[in-house]
DNA sequence: AGCACA
């Protein structure tokens, strides 16, 4: 029995992960690191005996969640390879927007009537406010403006990063691209950091997929050419 | 190994 008998969910059930990690730290890598795959709703990760190890990422498309689950499936995240399936049930926050969200306390013996189709509320906004409808990564879009300002260079300049972003939170973003070959942080000025890569073909692909990427809701990166 | 939303 293969661990995909489990039909496709939007959410993604991760384990096999470092524990050592810390929550809030965890949960910001996972959702640098799945963003490139669509917009991240909510990561629920919990350090609980029962749960440790372990995180949900909720995605807003199936697809998304179906395109994580194959690819990045045994990655190797903080030193151990993430063993990755659809999630067995339904989100909280998928729930409260479908108003299908039971609080708590009656969680025991829940299952949907059959109701066959609620009109009128269908994509409802009861989703978390962790990003605001912005787009969790713009890896698709064309050229940024930062490009034209300083010319091509190996080395990027990154700006707007979480003041505790560490370099592998970063390496594991940048790493993806061919041509990588280091990241450093100046811990001197907390929230930039310079990416190394072999040339600037490389850095740029690198850019331009990573351009205005939310590491946090709140942060996006921004990424221009090292001065020389 | 472990499927939750403090």
């Amino acid at each position: 029995m293969l661990t995909t008998d489990i039909p496709p969910n939007q959410t993604i059930y991760v384990k096999n992960l470092n524990e050592k990690v810390k929550k809030e730290e965890l949960k910001r890598s996972l959702y640098a690191l799945f963003s490139q795959y669509g917009r991240i709703l909510d990561v629920v990760a919990l350090k609980t005996a029962k749960l440790r190890g372990q995180a949900w990422i909720v995605f807003s498309e199936i697809t998304a969640a179906s395109n994580a689950v194959r690819q990045m499936q045994n990655f190797p995240f903080y030193d151990k390879p993430m063993r990755i399936q659809y999630a067995k049930g339904k989100s909280d926050c998928i729930a409260k927007a479908d108003n299908t969200f039971v609080p708590k306390e009656k969680r025991k013996k829940q299952e949907e009537k059959t109701e066959k189709k609620r009109d009128g509320s269908h994509a409802a906004n009861g989703v978390r406010t962790d990003n605001n409808g912005a787009p969790a990564a713009t890896y698709r879009n064309g050229k940024p403006d930062s490009q034209e300002t300083t010319p091509p260079n190996n080395i990027l300049f990154v700006q707007n990063l979480p003041h505790d972003t560490t370099d592998d939170m970063l390496q594991l973003l940048f790493k993806q691209f061919p041509g990588f070959k280091e990241v450093r942080m100046i811990y001197a000025k907390p929230g930039i950091a310079f990416v190394e890569f072999d040339d600037e073909n490389q850095s740029s692909t690198a850019m331009q997929s990573l351009q205005g990427f939310k590491i946090t809701p709140q942060n996006s990166m921004a990424i221009s050419y090292a001065k020389k």
